[in-house]
DNA sequence: GTCTATAGCATGATAGAC
DNA sequence: GTCTATCATGCTATAGAC
């Protein structure tokens, strides 16, 4: 039955994602993923052929709510109302996905090795389009004339963080885990930081 | 004699640190560490015992030029003073010790797990005093009222960016490795952000 | 102190019974 | 399609010659 197949690919990629997040492609066992999953080690073999192959499926399961993040671009011209909607939607990725960040960071921060082309020329056209957006406003007068690419950079870095580094950022405000609320300060703050620091016209009609 | 000791353990360490950056701690043979040093593999156990004794001895080697990046808040109480110096030697940390800042992210992002204790301790005791000096600024006026910890995440994500996600930032700028000018650039372009964003006065006299 | 040669082990992968 | 039992590889670590 193929509803069985599917399950239990959904079961290891889930499985994957967090153990590879957690540790690593290298330092992790396939035995560890399948005991996760709940199931025999041979049956991630059966259905991935290879741990590399696993890892790729992971790879692309996790990237979609990466890309997602960037709609905000695409439906809207507002300054200040693209950039809030892009800074709190990275950070309900960090919150929401914080394996799929982690798997992420960990492919980029090592060459990205294992990132298939066609997704390395998505997230190529998004930043595109993204700059070309932010460019735009500048010539406006909508904003102060800041580097696009270098502004994108600042808001990737400081909205990732939140999954990345939830260790450190644990450590710091002594909590275990990040409320609703402390992603709420989070985003709030960040958005007021880059709006006013960018100078962006705070109220404009959105979609004008 | 212990000259050879003291410049084979160095040759060890910097070796390590790049190839423990480029591939994470787990992927990362030991025969490769010795192979870039210049020695036999056997040099490396009989100077460090075992490889996860070396990767300690690389995280504290690498702590250092990390740690020193606070100086600026226990030197000088004007907030556009120390930021701007905070945020201008974090990236240059990032510039010219990047295997350091990316092994030290990877360690972290797994959890810290070989962490020294007292290392942990001393940057915990950093970020105290780094928080309760932005929180007194604050309380005197002289910028908004933002989370301190919340803003450290941000200067410390987006400086840390410039090694650690160096691949992306390559891709994005087309550029194979970035100038000192881009540097500066980015040292310029975030500095103006934090300090406009935070509404820090932009002049007072240093030290005051 | 240095290095070669090898032991021992962990783990990715598969053959073959069910 | 599922799973157990096993192989094969490649790596850490060390014994022992120089």
């Amino acid at each position: 039955m193929a509803k069985i197949r599917e399950r239990n690919r959904e079961l290891i990629i889930q499985a994957a994602s967090e153990i590879f997040a957690a540790q690593g492609f290298a330092a992790t066992k396939t035995v560890d993923i399948a005991e996760q999953a709940g199931l025999p080690k041979a049956n991630v073999y059966y259905y991935f052929k290879s741990k590399k192959n696993l890892y790729r499926s992971v790879i692309e399961s996790v990237i979609e709510p990466l890309l997602q993040a960037a709609t905000p671009f695409y439906q809207d011209d507002d300054p200040a109302t693209v950039l809030e909607q892009y800074i709190r939607a990275k950070i309900r990725v960090s919150q929401q996905h914080p394996s799929a960040s982690k798997v992420f960071a960990s492919e980029i921060m090592h060459g990205a090795p294992h990132l298939p082309d066609d997704i390395a020329a998505q997230m190529m056209e998004q930043t595109r389009v993204s700059s070309h957006k932010i460019q735009s406003w500048i010539d406006r007068g909508l904003m102060d004339p800041v580097d696009p690419h270098h502004l994108l950079f600042t808001i990737w870095a400081s909205t990732q963080t939140y999954a990345d580094f939830d260790w450190q950022i644990s450590r710091v405000t002594g909590k275990d885990k990040m409320t609703q609320r402390d992603y709420d300060i989070a985003a709030d703050q960040l958005t007021r930081l880059i709006l006013k620091g960018c100078g962006v016209q705070a109220i404009q009609m959105s979609g004008a």
